[in-house]
DNA sequence: GCTAACCTTTACGTCAACGGCAACGTTATG
DNA sequence: CATAACGTTGCCGTTGACGTAAAGGTTAGC
């Protein structure tokens, strides 16, 4: 640690993370993280002299969320990249935001984001939607076999009841399995 | 479910569906429905005499339900294995239940199906949590977004505030978002 | 009973999402 | 300054989830 880097540089390297030590916390493979970079999900937040990669609490926060995307959501790598071409977009606006005095302007580039974030709440929230359902199929069929018990519990004899699976077809010789 | 088994048999074909209009009414090609098959997550309802898949309603739910997990909770084909070796056990219990007429058993089967279908519902009310909190940790930024209006149109001056991204190493990297 | 449209199995091809080397440079530490 | 531990790019391998084509057999309509 021999750099020169700032007078009162205490907390300087515990700011930046290495990538194994990002893996880690996140519970993912310094490839998987290469991987996304290379797909354009990020972009550490920058590089070392010897082109170490270096991620802020910014990028470990933004993995995050592509790691919930990818495990909660089930999203594809491709429709992750598609939620967050916003924030990338988003970035690049930074420079342009903070260049700019013009207020006109910042608001234009915040309502931008702010479009953007109401798409992916949108996305987040039809599939929500569709998980709910399938809970409440989940459900019903429960409810329907505390009918069966009920039946059972109430004494119901063994009849020779005929609403199952029918035989087969009637065509030739039917194949029973 | 289904009405009395009339002797005149007139919709015996009708109640039976060939892979093609399976796979058309549930949006899915006829190579993916036999790919589940070869995975061991259904098995169609008969054969006809020249071998041909046979699916009745029972089976066309079944598969309706994988294309949810599939899509909907972005299960991976495995877990949904997992999540439907339930319903294989299930639907090899029947034949049990039919052949027996002890009501301790019939009760017993019941039971272990009432289990396995509450654990998978345990499965998707935890996956359902988990993207609840992805949908709150996106309204918390749409929220925050609001602030930084709210702040232009309070007429912020735009301050030569420098908290942004040195080119190597931050002081404190509070991130601001 | 002929033909088109559908089905069967078998097998190889493909694309996404990584895993796992090799060959080499960087950083931390005794 | 030696050396272990970690990083870099590059490239090939693998697994899951199918697509696609071949070489036939089956079913339905005329």
């Amino acid at each position: 640690m021999s750099h020169l880097d700032e007078p009162s540089a205490a907390t300087d390297a515990a700011t930046f993370l290495r990538i194994q030590e990002v893996a880690a916390t996140l519970g993912l493979t310094t490839r998987t993280i290469r991987y996304y970079e290379e797909l354009g999900l990020l972009e550490p937040a920058g590089r070392s002299g010897g082109d170490y990669r270096q991620y802020d609490a910014e990028d470990v926060e933004r993995l995050r969320f592509i790691k919930g995307l990818r495990d909660d959501a089930g999203f594809s790598l491709a429709e992750i990249g598609q939620l967050l071409e916003d924030e990338a977009a988003r970035d690049r606006n930074r420079a342009r935001f903070r260049s700019t005095s013009d207020t006109a302007e910042r608001r234009a580039i915040i309502d931008d984001a702010l479009g953007r974030v109401d798409r992916q709440i949108e996305t987040l929230r039809e599939k929500a939607g569709r998980l709910a359902g399938m809970i409440d199929e989940a459900e019903s069929r429960r409810g329907h076999l505390l009918t069966h018990i009920a039946e059972l519990e109430a004494g119901v004899e063994p009849a020779p009841h005929s609403h199952d699976r029918p035989k087969a077809i009637a065509t030739t010789a039917t194949t029973p399995r």
